[in-house]
DNA sequence: ATGGCCGCTATGAGCGGA
């Protein structure tokens, strides 16, 4: 079982790129953020294309999520379901090949005196509290997606510069701890525990060809999972050429 | 120190992204 996340920035510019790799690549569920897309306009048909069925969670401009799966999905929910609900299209979840699929796309944050960082950081805080009271860390539960945070120093290309920067300050690390803490292992970082290697990289300048990067797209998944894990890589290859997303899929292999 | 690129919008400049 092939499971992947990538923040495709856009699925309606990225289409093509989109179906080239999964086409290519034949993973069984497809995490998508960014889709940037009201549900009526999502490419729908090219997915189904390829034999994937679609749930679906966009709004107009900015955020959207969406799980393609080879198989049924199940029991969907979409938004946090808590109070006071949310306006943006965060976060989608269901059930697939047996696993509770949770999909995220954690608020950027800006930078550490806007008013989006507090929400950035209580946003982790409601997507915890979303896992205590609608599954179990004993149950085979993936959350994955973007979630704009370094899990420390050894998931960014230059610490100093990033020191104490959006996606890396200490509050943002403790939230995506206290996240792990609930039961979730970083199944990347499990299987390649040096670090220095990324799934994003800045559009600007040459930071890509400079591999100049941050890992912030993650695969965390609950123990009996975590065990199941055959691998987990970063696809940089799809990063490449022309029309890129800025985010390189994350791709975690289970022997299920 | 700043911005550099990209996608979006009842566009043509400004916002958000990270």
């Amino acid at each position: 079982m092939k499971l992947v996340t990538w923040n495709i920035n856009s699925i309606r510019a990225r289409t093509q790129r989109l179906v080239g790799w999964l086409d290519a690549n034949r993973p069984d569920v497809v995490c998508l953020q960014e889709t940037k897309v009201e549900d009526a306009q999502f490419p729908l048909e090219a997915v189904e294309k390829l034999g994937y069925r679609a749930v679906i969670f966009g709004q107009k401009s900015y955020n959207g999520v969406a799980i393609l799966s080879t198989a049924e999905l199940a029991d969907v929910t979409r938004g946090f379901g808590d109070d006071p609900a949310d306006d943006e299209a965060r976060v989608i979840a269901a059930t697939t090949h047996g696993i509770r699929v949770v999909n995220v796309y954690v608020p950027n944050g800006q930078d550490l005196t806007s008013d989006r960082y507090p929400y950035k950081l209580a946003w982790y805080g409601r997507l915890r509290a979303f896992l205590e009271r609608t599954t179990s860390p004993e149950k085979p539960v993936v959350v994955c997606g973007d979630m704009n945070v370094t899990a420390d120093d050894h998931d960014v290309w230059s610490p100093e510069a990033w020191r104490d920067q959006i996606h890396c300050s200490a509050p943002e690390r403790e939230a995506l701890a206290g996240l792990r803490a609930w039961g979730l292992d970083d199944v990347f970082r499990v299987k390649r525990p040096e670090g220095g290697v990324w799934s994003w990289w800045d559009y600007r300048g040459v930071s890509f060809f400079k591999d100049q990067g941050l890992r912030i797209d993650h695969i965390l998944t609950t123990r009996v999972l975590t065990a199941a894990c055959a691998a987990c890589v970063i696809d940089r290859s799809a990063r490449k050429g022309q029309d890129a997303s800025d985010h390189a899929p994350v791709v975690a292999t289970f022997g299920l």
